[in-house]
RNA sequence: GCAGGAGUAGCUCAACUGGUUAGAGCGCCGCCCUGUCACGGCGGAGGUUGCGGGUUCAAGUCCCGUCUCUUGCGCCA
């Protein structure tokens, strides 16, 4: 017989039908047995009636076996429906079960309310916290963001390619780097596609990249991690900065919106309501976001007064959105377009949700004369960033980007405490799947 | 890097100012249950209270050291 996805059950009532999947609990009743099967598309009851064959093994099943399972699909009595759970209304009445793997007890309550891990403790135990309706939910949001932000670039006409992760130097200054070993050679991990999708933008216009980038800044906080899945976008022929920041604008809506369409039951289970972007997402310079506090000027918003800012803005006016623009020339790296009004600013942006930083971007210089110039002064080695100066040699038109980080955003629509809980296997200073303090070799 | 908080059963947590044999819920094991809803009832096993020292008649509790986790700041996205 061939197997039937849980979520087609409904569609074969009154016939046998065959499911493969997990045993998600038992409840034996003595005579008796009740199940919750689940498989990837749903879950189901089952019921192991004392006259069935399955009787006898049904007493020896534990929770996460696996099984294949042969029942016929009946109707709920009105009395035993269950509004509550998945396919409520059917059940399977179960005539034989198959084991295909036994699982050994579990280490810790998996039940749906009952499941209340330390993080570090969900962390350890990954490989079975994955399977809780909770966390399946949060990485199922994680990639709609992904594929929302692929889509809506696609249909923007902008090309995908895959950036390096193995770099040859320290492109930008800031962030630290990882070195690895490269045969007899030092070699990076990519901090950043950034110097790359702007070559790249010099050949194809339109570009984004989804990739892997990796920090060594040395961050215990609940929101960094040393790989993280930056979603990276640059385009040719702006007029200013804002063609950037209306692009991204955009992008940000489509993933929300798509969220809205295709994880309504995600984000229901995880209590989680979709930031508000209104028509025209608030929009101050730095400065002018230093007056709205009340505050003197500082070269940049430390996480409170970010926080409060987004406060001030939500009351004002319905938006969980803000931009800000216009930082300082000198804390921005060398490839920001400076204001060409006020040089000491930049036309850098970043854009805060909820009082957290989700994007960055803003116009770079596409000039070369104006770019060396810079690279002067911020003491750079042209030699080392050859490959990108010579895409820009040879004619650059205005331009600029932006990029963001998936964990993020997933952590940030979710309202989650920590940004390993959206992340499957989040790296950090003290971990690498297991806790690295724990290690006894070395 | 700096500053707080915490470490007790497989998991989540109790244990008032130091005071019998360190408890509970869930999980696990055994028995019971013909309509349960990630059930229910009865019974049971399970602990070197992170580790090392100290104070005391007596330490999970107080002191010192150490390790780890965690939160905030800095740095950063």
């Amino acid at each position: 017989m061939e197997r039937t996805l849980i979520s087609e059950l409904g569609q074969k009532v009154g016939e046998v039908a065959l499911i493969k999947g997990w045993v998600s609990v038992r409840r034996d009743q003595g005579k008796m047995v009740f199940f919750d099967f689940r498989d990837r598309s749903s879950s189901v009851q089952g019921v192991v009636l004392p006259n069935s064959a399955a009787i006898e093994i049904a007493k020896e099943i534990r929770q996460e076996y696996v099984v294949s399972v042969e029942g016929k699909v009946n109707q709920r009595p009105e009395k035993n429906r269950n509004d509550k759970v998945q396919n409520g209304d059917i059940e399977l009445e179960v005539l034989q079960i198959t084991v295909l793997a036994k699982a050994e007890p579990l280490p810790f309550d998996m039940s749906l309310e009952g499941y209340n891990l330390e993080l570090t403790a969900e962390l350890d135990h990954r490989a079975l916290t994955l399977r809780h309706p909770r966390l399946q939910a949060i990485f199922k949001i994680q990639a709609t963001i992904i594929d929302s932000f692929r889509e809506y670039m696609k249909s923007q006409d902008f090309f995908e390619f895959q950036a390096p992760s193995i770099v040859p130097a320290v492109a930008e200054g800031g962030a630290e780097v990882f070195q690895v070993d490269y045969f007899d050679k030092k070699a990076y991990l990519s901090q950043s596609p950034q110097l790359y999708k702007q070559i790249v933008m010099t050949a194809f216009e339109r570009v984004f990249s989804v990739n892997k980038i990796f920090r060594a800044e040395p961050s215990a906080t609940t929101r960094h991690l040393t790989e993280v899945v930056s979603l990276d976008a640059e385009m040719g022929f702006i007029d200013s900065w804002h063609d950037v920041r209306d692009m991204s604008e955009a992008t940000v809506r489509h993933i929300l919106n798509e969220l809205g369409k295709k994880c309504a039951k995600e984000l229901e289970l995880m209590g989680a309501t979709l930031p508000q972007m209104i028509e025209n997402t608030p929009t101050l310079s730095l400065t002018e976001a230093f007056a709205k506090l009340q505050i003197p000027a500082d070269k940049d918003l430390n996480p409170e007064q970010e926080r409060k800012l987004c406060e001030v803005i939500k009351e004002e006016t319905g938006s969980d959105f803000v931009y800000i623009y216009g930082y300082p020339t000198r804390q921005k790296p060398f490839y920001v377009y400076p204001n060409p009004e006020e040089p000491e600013f930049n036309e850098g942006m970043d854009l805060l949700c909820r009082g957290v930083e989700w994007l960055s971007g803003g116009r770079r210089i596409n000039d070369y004369a104006q770019l060396m110039e810079h690279v002067q002064k911020w003491e750079m080695d042209p030699q080392k960033i050859e490959m990108f100066l010579e895409a820009f040699r040879y004619g650059a038109p205005p331009e600029g980007g932006f990029a963001f980080g998936s964990e993020r955003m997933t952590m940030q629509i979710l309202g989650l405490k920590n940004i390993r809980e959206a992340t499957m296997f989040p790296r950090d200073m003290n971990r690498i799947d297991g806790l690295l303090s724990q290690d006894t070799d070395e």
